[in-house]
RNA sequence: GCCCAGAUGGCGGAAUUGGUAGACGCGCUGGUCUCAAACACCAGUGGAUUUACUUCCAUGCCGGUUCGAUUCCGGCUCUGGGUACCA
């Protein structure tokens, strides 16, 4: 019998299609599972054979546990907005939405073709108004809220507006950009605008003027995850810092509970790491050094207190606030020169020049424990934006403090006893503090400890913890986003468009790009201004200040249409809600998400604080959003090389190259077979090569390989339609997950694929003999019932442990037991066709079918196995013990005359060895004895 | 620099967590089929040693615990990832 895959997958899609076997709804009468991949960025260049990689493993383990009884939620849909649809409309002039609809057009096609069971019917798209819709009115609900650190949670900024008219600020604990401090009486009589600005200073969205990553080549800002060695992540460009009003989102305040959090969920530990260390929790102390003239006085954040005697000066970081008010008029040129040379480097000069550079500032600090006078110093590399921007130097014990010092001939003292601190610092949290008054004899713990006792007792300041996480900056100066549902009244304070005006429109405009008055795309559209009168969008021509309003021309960034997706699912076509309390209260969150690691400090960061939001608000019931996480590995491209002879048109094989001064050259690896070239396919591949002349190694050409990112530019894309053209979907799935741990990134090697194909036709082989179905009803021989139930407990376990490489394996063994066994009885094959249905569906569906069943193996039931069929027939060698006998060996009844002489011989070796003592466990292996534990 | 993960044949990788190391697949070698090739099927395939039975050596390196270590502990060396003046 052929193995006509084309065919076979071609019907059975049509079938699941047409009797929507892959939609589901909410039944309370099955047990949920919520199965979730990360949705993809419909980019132009369309799958490579690495994306579905996670697709496919969520894909069995969706189809594992619906044969298992759950009624399964498995959707897909498309992150939709992002900035290559408005690069390429930036130089065509087709509109992004266009060039989006078409590429999702060619993603849906070619997942189709891969046999997924996806749920469709719930498909989102982020750039749909009535999903942006929700993600609108999240950043309203944000917009309209404060955090409390007392509740430790998100509350109504109306609270607060009622506390503030009450008391004042007194007594507040509260996530704020700065401190503030006023009474009732002070606030009951500021001026409506005075008081909306107070309020920004506490919104969970605000507006503020924040040091951001300015990418003059993409014109916009970006976030910090966005930003990787100071270039930008798309494209790779320079990022420069300055000061800008964005949007931003509070997700600093959140800091606590998203450490916290981790606790609770199942997801690796190297990624956990990698948000502990994003969040990066520091406890220490904040101190206050006065002036040594007039009244001022700085705060420091140090983790360090115990070495307050070592301090010698002090270091304030450029763009400080204090740096004003501490610059001495006899210094202030050389301060100001100084601040112009940081202020004209780049986020990536600053990172990679480690040239020491710092000014005086001409004012000296007291030491609030010692009493000593230390002079303040200006340097770039202390950070404006972590601590309080200033703090205090030990060079004795702190590497940059010790290389600023010595840079700057400025004293070095050392405080732990022993420590050697002639060519650098100690900087090791151990040994005895020494030359330290109070502290001194502790051990460095005893003394942080002790230190910041101290600190509190005298009120020379407090307890502090810090975060490195940093607020979300929320603003792009680009089109193709989420508009805010934000306009600009009479007296340019922000206010929001009422939630029933939702969801505000993304308008149309002539040009993707800036306005000529340097203000984001959205400038140009005529229909961009708010009628407050009549609740709707107006004419820009219109605005009179009266009842026409300037809208925001921002739009959001790339995380927000990601950040609560997963939600939509659950009710993708409700207008009046984000999720309705019932869809909600069933799906509840996402049990298994599949996805890559590179999200770790984005994506999945940002998804767990708007989920942590919407449950503070009471929208949605559950406090972390993906309770399981698995990280798929990528999948590289490995290309392939052939070696020309410099100046010549003739190619040296591999192993001959180094005879030759030659340049290897990346070479389609569709021509290429087990790294041997095809020369003919080679020559017409490119016409440049088309008398290209060659070096044999046994008559044949053989390539170089690298494994390098997959890209086109490397000849080393490998399409999945091809691979689905020439060997089926059932064998594409198969080959992915038997390439290697799920986890872990692997190139991509055609070469193999064959070897599990050949599994699928052997198996379909098992029920014909020649073109005649050939399978029997016979009673089934322990042989076959070993064979079978083996596989079924091995494929089980794999699948609840993510280990598919291995399930494919397991499979492969089996198909070649029965094989050599002749099996053809319905008994044996039904299971096996069950057990291999996640992997391969539509071959497991045809065989199904074959074998009689009306319904689909979709829903089918797991088959059980049983232990009894799993007996070894081997020497199982058991030893007991009881008084007098010293130890038995037993030998199972079907044991083999080999096997009872094996543990005849088993048990003379072991009473010869063990002389009265008390074996624990004797190991016994064909033809001798390895052991005997005692 | 700091944090995390990993290192097993020619290659991808197994080893149900302390008990026959190298499952399964690729590749390679030999054979069957074929005029021939491809496909397919059968056999072999870590290294050394031996005609053979056998024996010895092998899980990055050095040491330790154990009757027994790829697995546990200590110290190195590489490789990959995260982060980076975070006070």
């Amino acid at each position: 019998m052929e193995y006509n895959f084309r065919a076979i997958e071609q019907k059975w899609q049509a079938y699941w299609n047409a009797r929507k076997i892959y939609h589901v709804t909410e039944n309370p009468n099955k047990p949920k599972y919520y199965v979730l991949d990360m949705f993809p960025y419909p980019s132009g260049a369309g799958l490579h054979v690495g994306h579905p990689l996670g697709y496919i493993a969520s894909d069995i383990y969706t189809r594992y546990k619906r044969l298992n009884g759950f009624n399964v939620l498995h959707p897909m849909g498309y992150d939709a907005y992002g900035l290559p649809a408005e690069q390429y409309a930036i130089q065509t002039g087709q509109h992004p939405a266009l060039t989006t609809a078409q590429n999702i057009r060619r993603y849906r096609e070619q997942l189709d073709k891969i046999g997924f069971s996806f749920d469709w019917e719930r498909e989102v798209r982020t750039c749909d108004p009535n999903y942006y819709h929700w993600t609108q009115w999240a950043f309203l609900r944000m917009f309209n809220s404060y955090y409390c650190y007392q509740a430790q949670q998100a509350r109504p900024i109306e609270e607060l507006e009622n506390v503030f008219s009450l008391q004042g600020t007194r007594g507040m604990n509260v996530a704020c950009t700065e401190e503030l401090a006023f009474t009732a009486e002070e606030w009951n009589v500021k001026t409506e605008t005075e008081k909306q600005n107070i309020l920004m200073n506490y919104r969970l969205a605000y507006l503020g003027d924040t040091m951001v990553n300015w990418c003059p080549a993409l014109g916009t800002v970006l976030a910090n995850d966005e930003v990787i060695n100071g270039l930008s992540e798309r494209g790779g460009y320079p990022v420069e810092q300055k000061i800008m009003r964005q949007w931003c989102l509070r997700i600093s305040a959140y800091a606590q509970r998203l450490l916290d959090g981790l606790d609770k969920i199942d997801w690796t530990e190297s990624l956990k790491e990698i948000q502990r260390n994003w969040i990066g929790r520091s406890e220490g102390a904040e101190m206050q050094f006065p002036l040594a003239t007039g009244n001022g006085k700085l705060l420091i954040f140090t983790t360090r207190p115990d070495t307050i005697y070592g301090v010698t000066f002090m270091v304030l970081a450029p763009e400080s606030d204090y740096v004003q008010l501490t610059v001495n008029d006899i210094r202030r040129t050389e301060v100001e020169a100084y601040l112009e040379t940081v202020k004209n480097k780049t986020e990536r000069e600053r990172m990679t020049d480690k040239k020491i550079s710092g000014v005086f500032t001409g004012s000296y600090a007291v030491n609030p424990v010692t009493g000593q006078e230390i002079p303040i110093w200006i340097s770039d590399y202390v950070l404006a934006g972590y601590g309080t921007g200033a703090i205090m130097a030990v060079p004795g014990h702190d590497s940059r403090d010790y290389a600023f010092a010595k840079h700057f001939n400025l004293p070095i003292i050392s405080v732990i006893e022993g420590a050697d601190i002639s060519t650098e610092s100690f900087d090791a949290k151990d040994g005895i503090m020494a030359n330290s008054g109070i502290l001194n004899g502790l051990t460095v713990k005893d003394a942080i400890a002790k230190a910041k006792k101290h600190v509190e007792d005298e009120k020379i300041g407090r307890i502090k913890v810090n975060y490195r996480l940093r607020d979300a900056i929320f603003s792009r100066q680009r089109y193709w986003g989420e508009p805010f549902p934000i306009y600009y009244d009479a007296d340019g304070l922000p206010r929001p468009i009422p939630f029933d005006k939702l969801p505000l429109e993304l308008p149309d405009v002539d040009k993707y790009l800036p306005t000529e008055a340097g203000d984001p795309p959205l400038g140009r559209a005529s229909h961009w201004a708010w009628n407050r009168a009549e609740g709707k969008v107006a004419d820009v021509a219109e605005i009179d200040n009266q009842t026409i309003f300037p809208l925001e021309l921002n739009t959001m960034p790339g995380f927000a249409g990601s950040s609560a997706y997963y939600l939509r699912y659950m009710d993708a076509h409700n207008t009046g809600e984000l999720v309705s309390p019932k869809a909600n209260n069933y799906w509840r969150s996402v049990d298994l998400y599949m996805g890559g690691k590179e999200h770790a400090t984005g994506h999945l960061i940002y998804s767990r604080f708007w989920n942590k939001f919407l449950f503070d608000i009471e929208a949605i019931c559950e406090d972390e959003p993906f309770k399981k996480l698995i990280n798929q590995g990528m999948i590289q491209g490995r290309s392939n090389f052939v070696y020309r002879i410099n100046g010549e048109n003739t190619f040296v094989s591999l192993n001959l190259k180094d005879n030759y001064e030659t340049t290897p050259l990346n070479v389609d690896v569709n021509i290429v077979s087990n790294d041997i070239l095809d020369l003919d396919a080679f020559r017409s591949w490119n016409p440049e090569y088309r008398n290209a002349e060659f070096i044999l190694e046994n008559g044949k050409y053989i390539c170089g390989y690298a494994v390098e990112k997959m890209s086109k530019s490397k000849y080393n894309v490998v399409n999945p339609d091809d691979m689905i053209e020439k060997y089926g979907a059932d064998t594409l799935r198969l080959y992915e997950m038997f390439l290697g741990p799920i986890e872990q990134s692997k190139p991509w090697d055609t070469n193999g694929i064959d070897g599990v194909h050949r599994f699928l036709k052997k198996m379909l082989a098992l029920f014909y003999t020649g073109d005649h179905l050939s399978l029997t009803t016979d009673e089934p021989s322990a042989a076959e019932l070993k064979s079978v139930h083996k596989l079924i407990k091995k494929i089980g376990y794999d699948i609840e442990h993510f280990s598919f490489n291995t399930s494919v394996s397991a499979f492969m063994i089996c198909v070649n037991e029965l094989t050599a066994l002749k099996s053809n009885k319905r008994a044996i094959l039904e299971p096996l066709v069950i057990v291999i249905a996640p992997f391969a569906p539509h071959l497991a569906e045809e065989l199904w079918h074959v074998m009689g069943n009306d319904s689909s193996v979709c829903d089918a039931q797991w088959p059980t196995f049983n232990e009894a069929c799993l007996a070894e027939a081997t020497v199982t060698c058991a030893v007991s013990f009881n008084g007098k006998t010293r130890f038995a060996i037993e030998i199972p009844a079907n044991a083999t005359t080999a096997e009872t002489e094996q543990a005849a011989l088993a048990h003379e070796q072991a009473a010869k060895w063990l002389d009265g003592k008390t074996p624990r466990k004797i190991i016994v292996v064909p033809n001798k004895i390895v052991n005997i534990v005692i």
